[in-house]
DNA sequence: GTGAAAGCGCTAACAT
DNA sequence: ATGTTAGCGCTTTCAC
């Protein structure tokens, strides 16, 4: 039962289990003939490696912690897609880690994968405590997360988005511009607050009760925008931080019969393929999910492989603003 | 550095190794007090047992294989959502692996997850022929996916889906019934019987001219629409395996101002929360991805504890036709 | 109740 | 070029 060993080949060989193990891992010092014979004794006896005995030696497991709120939001399983790709090519594999936006969750998972001794995190962290994610000294790469201290990040430039969505529209000719953001995480922040540059250039000041904070679906976007709606002070037009919240808000709208663009303008954020169907002809901020989980896998092993030294890496990408039929130039 | 090791925490406490396993594993036979001593060392010096080296004693490493087309398409990562969920409050953790679609990369990540020695394995297969998985004997349950070997499945009646998705369409009184299938995998030709079934059933014929596969996406959907317009006997409606692959289809009839539902009947599957927003009101086949998740990892568990005689376990949910909006009763 | 020793499957350092 | 030995960190007999 208990597959084939090492210990088997070796027995069969009339050799000893090192000597196995150099003929299957190609190290040099071994004769080609005894090399060939273990191979095809090895593969005769359908020998596989056992990865867990390797790793208790090598000290490296070969697997990354993929650690984010949630495996459902687009986002972010685009991101996974792309990493997991991007890793398996190169051996290694990708431990799947929900936390729910829980803090408790994350940390949970954060103790379990130390435990499993995992040669690298991905995580878009929901607690904006770092520090003692730093101190595990496990080489990390953060996503959708700015930071100043010592861990590498890849990011876009979430105070720029914030700010070219806003002037957007505050060009289109809306004044009163309500901004829901899904978590209230770092990069929600930032985007807050290029949401409130772009409002003081234009001699506007960002309003707390146009602020919403909540989840990324379909209905938190359709409940903020209800809410939004109910209030004297009514808005004219709203930044989502995901096409998902933009749909929901999109609908309330309809409902409503409020016509949009003209009296309500929407921006979403990512780009979802949905995001250009007619149906919603979204005007969003594009976040390029598969280049970015490429690269922090890319980042994270080359972290890796320079080991315990390397400085951290942080890149930015710049957000790009994509224009449709959900705001329209009123005024110019 | 090293972290600290059972060993290091014995040389402190001046007892055995063995004594502070049995300790900290809470055995029997062990004083109170030496327990205690030995637990407020363990904590007072960070101490983290190293899963790696458990496994290799064990042979249990408390982990779970993943293995699917895509996590990004909406049913699978709210499936890999659920049973992370559930695994992970019962000390299991997934591994994630992105088979794209292809045969070969299924066989690849397979041979690697047996060879990480992966508890369990919850796969929706590419390959038709599962002899090779079963022959791993890692205890299996197979998602979407219906199998006479010996294998435990969790999958809804695909037949009976695409009989009512199909016999609703007739009802409504179109006839000229399209089939856009993602893949041609197992749980999608099991749908195309059920087609075929409700056609019979008022004297049509399944048109092999009629049936597409391709992949899941809006574009895919969009394509395979495009293609059916072209032809010179159009259909008059369409069966999708899932809501975006209808909503791709959807949007290639308003292009061509073909008038939904009057002229042209839509069906999608999965009942995404969009499929219900007023843009699209698509009519759908439920499937409750959340639950199917969860049961698969409750199966599995199920089966690893019950050991290797453990009998195959197959579920099938009853499919839940969801009326909207695009199609409508014209005739009847 | 606790220590000593063996061993999970593999690799690496040191012999020969 | 190959055999021998030790050891990764832990659990588990088996003595005492």
């Amino acid at each position: 039962m208990g597959s084939v060993t090492i210990q088997d080949i070796a027995k069969l060989a009339g050799c000893a289990p090192g000597t196995v193990s150099r003929a299957l891992n190609n190290r040099k010092g071994i004769r080609k003939e005894t090399r060939e014979r273990i191979a095809q004794l090895a593969e005769s006896l359908g020998y596989q490696p056992n990865l867990i005995a390797q790793s208790l030696v090598s000290r490296q497991t070969h697997s990354i912690a993929l650690i984010i709120p949630d495996i459902s939001l687009s986002i972010l399983n685009s991101i996974a897609r792309a990493a997991d790709q991007y890793l398996f090519e190169r051996q290694y594999n990708l431990i799947l880690c929900n936390t729910g936006f829980s803090m408790e969750q994350e940390r949970r998972k954060l103790s379990y994968v130390q435990q499993r001794k995992v040669d690298g995190i991905i995580i878009r962290p929901t607690g904006n405590d770092l520090d003692d994610l730093a101190q595990m000294r496990i080489p990390t790469v953060l996503i959708s997360h700015t930071y100043s201290g010592p861990l590498s990040y890849i990011d876009i430039e979430n105070e720029t988005a914030g700010y070219l969505a806003t002037r957007h529209l505050l060009e289109c000719g809306y004044r009163k511009i309500a901004f829901i953001g899904g978590s209230d995480l770092n990069h929600v922040q930032l985007r807050i607050n290029g949401y409130a540059r772009a409002l003081r250039e234009f001699g506007l000041e960002a309003d707390g009760r146009h602020i919403w904070h909540g989840g990324y679906s379909l209905m938190d976007g359709y409940q903020a925008a209800t809410h939004f709606f109910s209030l004297d002070d009514r808005p004219d037009s709203v930044f989502c931080c995901s096409d998902y919240l933009a749909f929901g808000a999109y609908r309330k709208a309809q409902e409503l019969g409020i016509p949009v663009p003209d009296a309500f303008g929407i921006v979403g954020f990512n780009d979802d393929e949905m995001a250009a169907w007619p149906q919603f002809n979204l005007t969003t901020i594009r976040q390029p999910a598969d280049h970015i989980g490429m690269l922090a896998a890319k980042m994270l092993l080359e972290q890796i492989e320079a080991g315990p030294e390397a400085m951290p890496k942080k890149i930015q990408l710049y957000p790009q603003l994509i224009t449709r039929g959900t705001t329209s130039q009123k005024g110019s």
